[in-house]
DNA sequence: CGCATGATGTTAATGTCGTCAACATAGACT
DNA sequence: AGTCTATGTTGACGACATTAACATCATGCG
C-alpha cells in the first residue's frame, strides 16, 4: 500500500513516526507543558485515542521521543569523536562537550523532552539504557584520557561528573538564553568554558 | 480571628501562603506535571476555583513558588558568603557553588519548580527578578575576584558562565541520582568538582 | 479464491482538570 | 446598623487522558 496514493486510508501507514513527530513540533511550539496527546492525534490527522494502539500512556510517548534523541546525540558524539585523532585526550574532551552543547541547541525540543519534561527513567528501561549509552561514552573518554596518562586515575570520577554537570548546564543555558535576553549580556564562549574545566581537571 | 479556634470559618484566615505550601507537597510528591490546583485546594480544605481570588492562574502560583525559591536561595548564598574572610577568592567562588547545590539538594521541590517546570519567566517579572538577584551574587563575586587579583579581567565572563553552568548540572545531576541507581556508582565528590573548576578558571 | 484473525482506527463514555461567571458570606469602615 | 470589598462557593464548559466496545482492513491459511 502506498501511503502516498490514498488520501483517506484508515489505516494510516505510519501513525507511530507521525505521533512522535506531531510531539517533537508541539513541544518545540508550547514547551513539554504545553504538549498533548490530543492535539498530536489532531496534528496526525487521526482520533483521539488512536495514540494507545501505539503508546500506553502519555509518559510513554514522551520516554520515546527521549530515547530517540539519546540515541542521536550518541550518534553525534560518536562522529565529532571519530573524527579527532585519538591521542589528543584534551582536545577530545572538549569537542565531546562542544558536541553535547551543539546537539541541545540544535535539537531543544529533544533536549527539553530528555531532561526537561521530568520523565520517570526507570518506569522506561529502553529510555534509561539509551541515556546510558550516551553518557558512557563520556566515561570511556576520560577512561582513555586516563589510560593515555593524560589525567590522574584518582580524578577520573571528579572528571566525570564535572565535565557532565558543566556541559549539560552549559546546554541549559544556552537553551534558556535563547528566550532571556537578560543572559545575552553574558558572552557565551562555550569553547572556552570547556578550555576552562578540562584544564582544571587535568591538572 | 484566631484561624486555630475556628474549624469551619467560611474564610481560610491564609489560604495564600497554604496553597504555596500545597503546591510544594504535591510537586515534591509528584513532581511539577503532577501538580494540579484542584487537588492543592483540596489539600488546602478548600473549593477548587478558591485559588483563582489568589493566583491568576496555574503558571501564576508555580511563579510565586519559584519566587520564593529564588529568594531563599539568594538568602542562603548571602549567609554563607558573609561567613567567609572576604579576601579568600577561590574559597568563596567554592562555597557559593556548594551553597547551590545543597540548596538545590534541600529543597527539591522548589529548585524543580524553579528550573525543571518550563515557566515563561517574561510573563512574572518578580519571578525573574529574583533569578537575576541570586545570578547576581554570583556575578559580584567573580567580579570580587577579578579586583583582589584572583582572576584576570578577560576571564571574568568565561568564569561566571562556567561557575554557573557547572553548579547548576551538579545540582540536577544531584537531584536525579536520588531517583536513578545507576548514577550513584558515580561518587559525587561535589566540592572536588568545585575545586578544579575554580582552579581551571583562574589559572 | 474466501474467509478468519489480528493490527489498527473510531465512537462513546467517564472522571479530572483549568477556568469563568454568578452568587454567598463575613469582616472592616462609615 | 448598613454598605463595601475581599474572599469562598456552586454551576457550567471545554480540553484532556484513558478505557471499553465496535469497525475496518491487510494478510496469511485453508
Amino acid at each position: 500500500m502506498n501511503p502516498l496514493s490514498k488520501k483517506k486510508a484508515y489505516h494510516h501507514g505510519d501513525l507511530r513516526s507521525a505521533l512522535v513527530q506531531a510531539t517533537l513540533q508541539l513541544v518545540a511550539l508550547r514547551g513539554p507543558r504545553g504538549f498533548s496527546m490530543t492535539e498530536a492525534c489532531r496534528q496526525a490527522g487521526v482520533s483521539a485515542t488512536a495514540v494507545y494502539r501505539h503508546f500506553a500512556n502519555k509518559e510513554a510517548i514522551l520516554a520515546e521521543v527521549a530515547r530517540q534523541g539519546f540515541d542521536q546525540l550518541t550518534g553525534d558524539l560518536r562522529l565529532v569523536l571519530d573524527s579527532i585523532e585519538s591521542d589528543n585526550y584534551r582536545r577530545r574532551l572538549v569537542e565531546t562537550g562542544l558536541a553535547y552543547v551543539a546537539f541541545a541547541s540544535s535539537h531543544p525540543a529533544h533536549f527539553q523532552v530528555m531532561f526537561g519534561a521530568g520523565l520517570d527513567k526507570e518506569g522506561h528501561p529502553e529510555c534509561q539504557e539509551s541515556g546510558e549509552t550516551a553518557l558512557q561514552i563520556l566515561i570511556d573518554e576520560v577512561a582513555r584520557a586516563v589510560a593515555g596518562g593524560a589525567l590522574p586515575a584518582t580524578k577520573a570520577s571528579t572528571a566525570i561528573t564535572t565535565l557532565w554537570a558543566t556541559v549539560h548546564g552549559l546546554a541549559m543555558l544556552d537553551l534558556d538564553g535563547i528566550k532571556s535576553k537578560k543572559q545575552e549580556m553574558l558572552e557565551f564562549d562555550i569553547p572556552a568554558c570547556l578550555e576552562a574545566v578540562v584544564h582544571g581537571i587535568c591538572s
